[in-house]
DNA sequence: TAGTGGTCTAGACCACAAA
DNA sequence: TTGTGGTCTAGACCACTAA
């Protein structure tokens, strides 16, 4: 153990520690199968006690980096697994981990009365006003998606004066609103195109859409955006992790 | 708190606790929104060390039961989000769950080699013997989705043996060859039925499919089953949870 | 200022795996 | 028997929230 940690640093030494060895996991200085440092050997070499290690240990083992096993040690894990899309990511940011081109058009930007289906997702009177938000996606100059947001907030005018071709819902809310989306809960089906979508992302009538409906929550477990999201089955496909 | 915890009982204290907070939760004695007892008072009332406590209330976190707000306290998260299809769940345990009759057709469970794809996916030489077992889900009496499963094992001919009419792949591999599978990955996406699936699932030629590819892990990290999954479009859906 | 959760120390004993 | 991770204690100081 070369590196040290930092007593100043405004990041506690479990942090450090955690993204010390998860370095060394992604560089490959710690390969999959090897074994990690014990933990009492990480504690002489950098001086801090065992609750220290043991919280960096156990972020790792959340992260799905390492595992540990009583008796024989802890134990770095292949790197496959993870990197699923449950993790909540802008469209942009995902395209552009997929080496594609992203583009995104506003094709409607309107403050309206909750619906009743929208007010329940929302869990919001019926007749609030809500922002409506739709965006075609398009990956590599052809239609990828057609995005359909209902955003709950007070002061929703405010929403109508960003651009969001460029800026993404989730940036706004938080910078614009203090608002954070933590966590979000999506339903997903196969459906076929009708006669809207088939026009809108260019396929033909019937052909194969992967359907997904997706309500946001801020960390407080409050309900913000209710997302209807429809992709060519041809062009889109997403991965995810499951755990027992 | 009346509840006390004991201390000769084989289950760590911080898991007593944590059951018994998420025990209160689930039965609505603790309502969402609603603040937990601070650290301090579990401490006392209980008799046990911050540690545990900490540990305990950190596993309801983990689970998406409450949250945590420095200076504030400890509040109950409402119910809702989670509890999607991020869990490796057996098919008739799932149809079970939305009321559904499952019912299970084996087409097929053959020992064969290893083509270069399944190779590839269960990280294996080429040619090593896999175990083929290829189902048809039915649910309420009708076709729902046909599964195709590639195994890597040890003793391959043991599978041949059993009934997978009524027996989880899981529950075999645990029971017969120790082995658990504690995680997986899966790309998910939307086709169209071709012929065979149009007749296997009783639809028409290019209704939409719900198509997924899952490969499944040891706690190792080691591959061993290779499954793919077709799903009726109108007659499946599946929910999951994301996070930031 | 008082009360909350966040981080950290320096110990202890235990259960399990491997030699 | 030795070494590993799993659990637990009894403290301490800090950062943040709300009054």
């Amino acid at each position: 153990m070369a590196n040290t940690l930092s007593r100043d640093s405004r990041l506690p030494l479990y942090y450090q520690l955690y993204d010390l060895l998860r370095l060394r996991i992604l560089t490959g200085e710690y390969t999959p199968g090897m074994m990690l440092p014990t933990e009492q050997e990480l504690m002489d070499s950098l001086g801090v006690s065992r609750a220290v290690v043991r919280q960096a240990l156990g972020e790792l083992v959340n992260g799905g980096l390492v595992y540990r096993q009583r008796g024989k040690g802890t134990f770095v894990l292949p790197p496959v697994i993870d990197r699923g899309m449950n993790k909540l990511t802008s469209f942009t940011e995902e395209m552009h981990q997929r080496g594609m081109a992203p583009e995104t058009r506003v094709q409607e930007l309107t403050l309206e009365e909750a619906s009743i289906e929208v007010a329940e997702k929302l869990r919001i009177e019926h007749g609030t006003p809500v922002v409506f938000l739709q965006r075609l996606r398009m990956a590599d100059g052809a239609p990828l998606a057609l995005e359909e947001s209902h955003l709950v907030c007070s002061g929703c005018e405010r929403f109508l004066r960003h651009n969001f071709a460029s800026e993404a819902v989730r940036m706004v809310l938080r910078d614009e609103f203090g608002i954070d989306v933590t966590q979000a809960h999506q339903i997903v089906r196969a459906i076929g195109a009708d006669r809207r979508l088939s026009e809108v992302l260019s396929m033909p009538r019937g052909a194969p859409v992967l359907y997904m409906e997706r309500i946001a929550y801020t960390a407080e477990g409050r309900p913000v955006e209710y997302l209807r999201l429809y992709h060519r089955g041809d062009r889109y496909s997403f991965s995810m992790d499951l755990h027992a």
